[in-house]
DNA sequence: TATGAATGAGATTTCATTCAT
DNA sequence: TATGAATGAAATCTCATTCAT
């Protein structure tokens, strides 16, 4: 109890590091500088270092903290009665996620607890994709990673148009997901990835 | 005559610079420094600057000559007999484009000439896609510009697999073409941008 | 009694402090880090500045320690029958203390109580050398400082190279200390320093 | 003829960046910030590593020149008629050479160029000192490798009393040098490193 | 008293851009 | 006109030292 003092003052200041962070990369992109990071969160810049050793690690925590949500997330969908709903409602709160910060966290060597990370949400989404293929709400020959992928796209898109209106990702992921339907599929000209 | 031979070689350069700035990009991605560009055309760091003053303004006229091939495209198959045909082939020429180079070339302030030059495109783009429409080659409620958004898609959703396949870009093409198909089309959440 | 143990503890830490400080500077030098001595000798990083308040003055306490335990072996050695021998023995312990730790404690400003300690030391070796030199086991010209200084040479020179065998300051130390026998002697160009 | 000039310029800077970083190293020990090098040599920090990309590699080319010159001045001394005489003149040379900045240059890796400048040396020493031993000048079980870090002695010495005069070096390798006489040698204790 | 989180000055290095030759 | 040397503003990261708990 005595020891949980210091430990809460370090945890938050952690917190306002991860939250200044993304915001800070949202903003200005992965090239912001730490100093920047440091300032929004009040504190000096060598604590960035103490928390985070590099800005990869910096990074990294925020890819993971995403994925393990995103995980959960698929994990809770995937008892829902309606399956096609259910994948759609996750790659709508997906985007809605990413709308914030679109950190690609799938590329890139981040390190093991983020590969480990990922790995858990591949399986959570495929899941939940095998689920909706099975019941017909999703074409026959898309797959898990197809969806982990496409995932990203409605936000993607919409960075390419910087005066959007803030909620055009919506109209995206509708086309997307049309595309994933069963209804006037045409054969797919390469296999799925890996 | 002779203004003429200096002239030739300053185009000659010019032309060793983009082949070079666009390769060197490729690889290292856009903040492959300007040395590198130089070296690879085997050109003084001086000259670089000469002919764009700024690395920006390289970056513009890489962009700028893209735009404008798409644009020619987009009229060439304007008058094609199969317009949906047309629009597909025109975004899978696109994309067979963009896998060299993904520079997202609608994003961002690169100078009035590109600005201009994308506002052809745009209008390409949307002569082509409003004549599939018309014959019903694609949904009712999609736009030039949601066509302009969403070719970009295929590439930039294999970025996010290192390792995948060179080709993959076809399966997601395929899937968001599907997408745009009037078959199995539900309405769409948001508007389309302008 | 109360306040016998802390002191008590707060001695042992010290001790634990010097030594692991020892080790530190002899495996990375006296580059190596605060954190990594604190984290060598269990303690936490502000205990290190709680008992030597600068990285400095931590320095000076091992050179200290060195250089008082010098003077003692000098003093002993001080009334052994055979002056030569005790010199040379002086020499050789000196030598292999050195290849502990090298910190050179006869350089730098490292304050009153190493300066004090230094003065003693070379009282000390002066009356071993004076006695030596009376006996005729070193030659005529040499003084008390110049063994001061030249007892750091058998390790400074074996530093030179890396993968020599550890005993090797034994090869330059016998070297050198035939430079001091009177045999053979050549008139020395420079007078020795204070 | 046309392109010499501005080399000519490249070539001063670098010659003035060698003096500056040896007269600041000398100063302030290898330590010295590369700041304060460029301020001395009268250049911006970036002209540093655009000759020296490194620091490190800085110091090596520092290291280069004077082993280089030591070589040439060893095998200048190699066709001496008195070997004794000579071998001793290189020792003082090199002592003296030293004087100036005592970069121990047989440490560390400080990368090809000098690995290759190192065992030219070696080699240009090891002749000398096989001369002088065949000629009775030095004792028998002396080696170049001996000399070469030997030679580092009279400077290491003297580096440890701040406030000597200039030439006091001269009077340790005079102690030195009777240490390698063949007189009064006494059998050494450990065989001489490769 | 002991801890270790926070600090911030400073070190090395990169690179777009300028300018003398 | 072409060159590449010079520049200096960042950016990342380290570490001695302070201070709240």
């Amino acid at each position: 109890m005595a020891d949980v003092s210091p430990r809460a003052d370090a945890a938050r200041n952690r917190s306002l590091l991860l939250a200044a962070a993304v915001a800070e990369f949202a903003e200005h992109g992965v090239d912001a500088p730490v100093a920047a990071i440091a300032r929004r969160a009040g504190l000096g810049k060598g604590t960035v270092f103490r928390h985070f050793p590099t800005k990869d690690d910096l990074v990294a925590a925020i890819v993971c903290d995403r994925v393990t949500r995103l995980t959960a997330l698929a994990r809770d969908l995937g008892t829902a009665a309606d399956a096609g709903a259910a994948l759609l409602e996750f790659m709508t709160s997906a985007a809605r996620e990413r709308q914030r910060l679109d950190l690609s966290f799938l590329t890139g060597d981040l390190g093991s607890e983020v590969t480990s990370a990922q790995a858990e949400l591949s399986e959570a989404v495929t899941a939940l994709v095998d689920r909706a293929r099975e019941r017909g709400a999703v074409r026959d020959d898309v797959t898990g990673t197809d969806v982990l992928v496409l995932m990203c796209v409605p936000n993607d898109v919409v960075k390419h148009l910087p005066g959007a209106p803030a909620q055009l990702w919506e109209r995206y992921l509708a086309i997307l997901f049309d595309g994933l339907r069963p209804e006037g599929a045409h054969p797919l000209p390469q296999p799925p990835p890996a």
